[in-house]
RNA sequence: GGCCCGGUAGUUCAGUUGGUUAGAACGCUAGCCUGUCACGCUAGAGGUCGUGAGUUCGAGCCUCAUCCGGGUCGCCA
């Protein structure tokens, strides 16, 4: 093996373009065409390749070290550049070579568990297992390059606008509110914990009575819960906060980053300002709380339609005070076969529904209630939802709830089947006046919507002992292309009104004192106005790469049991590690 | 926890109704080749069919259990 003594790097691979010059370049061996008298290597680092060319007429020391070159070797090569006999246009470097007069193994390879190329079909599991060798992969390594650029972008963006870059500790008090926390022990405090943040909100707000009222932070945050394609249980958050502003505020600072970003990342104009929706439009027209606007198929209530058809699953629908809503697949005829639109009723009843209704239209309006509808009363349904021969019209009549939430999802399967979602467009909506409460049906009371800090909307106030259902709260999401990227809320700095929110959401004294003592406590000595916003720099990485989900854009990303396969954490710990810990494990039973 | 999909050489896959010695391509090893660039040619090695049980004269294939991975619902204040 060599070192590199007397030898320091001139060039990137992916630099070297100008003949006539020497240069000195490292990385590792993606190819090696061995063609007897004359020897190709292909070396690559993070910014392309390079081809080392070697000649048995030149110094046969360094052509006999470069016949024994393999795969995924570590190399430095000093050599002339000079132009090739014959080019690569598809390389940015293939019109000249690297003629090799030292070349220096740094490291020899094993073969590798598979091959190292940028299109690959393997497996995702052993690329998992072998992270450090699909992150040579250049569509990786771009990708983790562009997530740097954003994170760039994010800090200058931030920086000019005066914020402050404040760090809040990992090791934070647990809050056992919504997410599950990872607990962290601690030798000095036996049978205590500490847990990692589920973001740092608590903190932020402390911050702004603290006085440093414009402050963000590219924060590591942790939730023990399960992994979608789009959560990770470790994950980072543009967290930011501002004192002396109201929502509007935030959102116009907000939507300023995302022009700016994208602008600068991928060249594209989002138009300002974003879209507004409120949270009862977006459920009402998209049956979700985070829709996406690139494509039509809305819903659409018909119940005054259908109020007079005597068809029993509509009627008793609306007489329990529930609805009849339908969706308009625009030419989902010719897709959506009998046997195709049977299983979207069965997608539908998985979800909650009892069923869907449709009307398929071919040549004739074929429904699947026929029985129970005139000529008349079917015109009139296919008049409600502006259907034209092609089209299909999917209906679902329930609780409002259900109704919605079942429209929602079949809406977006359609649009995938139906491949009708533009690629390369960038739909952003704010979702506005968010419920403050949430019904719990399992233990029917309401629950907060959001943290317990959120402000109500100062019309709503009068509801709050009255009417939960009405209270909406100054809190807001932004939802990209159907996924929520960001929410944001204002912040409760009247200490009474704090304190009436914890005892409407059942909270006993002790109990605040035991959880939020220390920031009730805190209101009391001032505090700004202030309100702010977690944005998902993972899910906007995720979004701007084109990637489907966040293991692509993670450089060590955990698996859908949130562990990960490369070191396999987590692992258990000795019992005498436990012991000082004062924690002793139960065995699990299966 | 529920539902759906997947697991066969190092890798990606094929494998007929359950039937002889489980195949191909790429990779790997050895040899040849002075202009390749997905180099080419010749030869070769390489398999606990995820694991365990069962049915059968006989299982990669059928049954059951289990492990691993993916998607999704619940969950994510």
């Amino acid at each position: 093996m060599d070192n590199m003594k007397g030898l320091k790097r001139t060039h990137y691979c992916g630099e070297v373009t100008e003949p006539s010059q020497e240069v000195v370049v490292c990385g590792f061996v993606e190819r090696v065409r061995d063609k007897g008298g004359v020897i190709f290597i292909v070396l690559r680092d993070r910014t392309g390749v390079v081809q080392l060319t070697f000649s048995d007429r030149s110094d046969p020391a360094v052509f006999e070290k470069a016949a024994s070159v393999k795969s995924e070797y570590v190399l430095m090569a000093k050599g002339m550049v000079q132009p090739r006999e014959s080019v690569n246009e598809k390389l940015k470097t293939g019109y000249v070579e690297v003629f090799v007069d030292d070349l220096r193994v740094l490291s020899k390879a094993q073969t590798t568990p598979f091959e190292i190329t940028n299109e690959t079909k393997v497996n995702e599991e052993l690329r998992l297992k072998y992270r450090y060798l699909d992150l040579r992969r250049a569509p990786l390594q771009q990708k983790l390059i562009m997530r740097h650029e954003i994170a760039k972008v994010t800090r200058e963006y931030f920086y000019e606008n005066g914020f402050l870059e404040i760090e809040t500790p990992m090791m934070m008090k647990s809050t056992p509110e919504g997410a599950r926390d990872y607990l962290i022990p601690s030798r000095i405090h036996p049978g205590k914990f500490y847990a990692l943040p589920q973001s740092p909100q608590i903190y932020k707000q402390l911050l702004m009575v603290a006085g440093y009222d414009r402050y963000i932070q590219l924060a590591r945050c942790f939730r023990d819960e399960d992994l979608r394609a789009d959560r990770q249980p470790e994950f980072t958050q543009i967290d930011l906060e501002m004192s002396f502003v109201d929502s509007e505020d935030i959102q116009e600072l907000v939507e300023g980053y995302i022009a700016r970003l994208f602008k600068k990342i991928l060249d594209v104009d989002i138009q300002l300002p974003l879209q507004r929706l409120t949270f009862s439009d977006a459920m009402a027209r998209y049956g979700s709380d985070k829709p996406d606007t690139r494509y039509g198929f809305e819903i659409q209530d018909i119940s005054e339609t259908v109020r007079d058809i005597d068809f029993v699953v509509f009627r008793s629908a609306i007489e329990s005070g529930g609805s009849v809503r339908a969706i308009n697949v625009k030419n989902g005829s010719a897709v959506y076969t009998r046997k195709e639109i049977d299983k979207l009723v069965e997608h539908a009843k998985g979800i909650g529904a009892k069923g869907l209704a449709y009307i398929r239209w071919v040549d004739e309006p074929n429904c699947s209630f026929k029985k129970f509808v005139n000529d008349t009363e079917l015109e009139s349904i296919l008049g409600a939802v502006n259907a034209e021969p092609g089209d299909l019209v999917l209906i679902c009549a329930d609780r409002d709830k259900t109704v919605l939430s079942t429209l929602g999802a079949i809406r977006q399967i359609c649009a995938k089947r139906l491949g009708v979602i533009p690629e390369g467009q960038f739909n952003f909506v704010w979702i506005t006046e968010m419920p403050f409460f949430e019904y719990d049906e399992e233990n029917e009371a309401w629950v907060a919507a959001h943290h317990p800090f959120t402000m109500p909307m100062e019309e709503c106030m009068e509801y709050l002992d009255t009417d939960p259902a009405k209270v909406r709260a100054k809190a807001w999401d932004l939802v990209l292309n159907g996924t929520e990227l960001s929410s944001g809320s204002m912040r409760i700095t009247d200490y009474e009104l704090q304190q009436h929110m914890f005892e409407t959401l059942g909270m006993t004294d002790e109990e605040i004192e035991a959880k939020f003592g220390f920031l009730v406590e805190a209101y009391k000595y001032g505090a700004p106005p202030h309100g702010g916003m977690g944005i998902g720099l993972d899910r906007i990485t995720m979004i701007m790469t084109g990637c489907d989900n966040l293991r692509d854009i993670t450089a060590f990303p955990k698996v859908q049991n949130a562990s990960e396969l490369m070191s396999e954490c987590p692992s258990p710990v000795d019992k005498e590690n436990l012991d000082v810990l004062g924690i002793s494990v139960i065995e699990q039973e299966d």
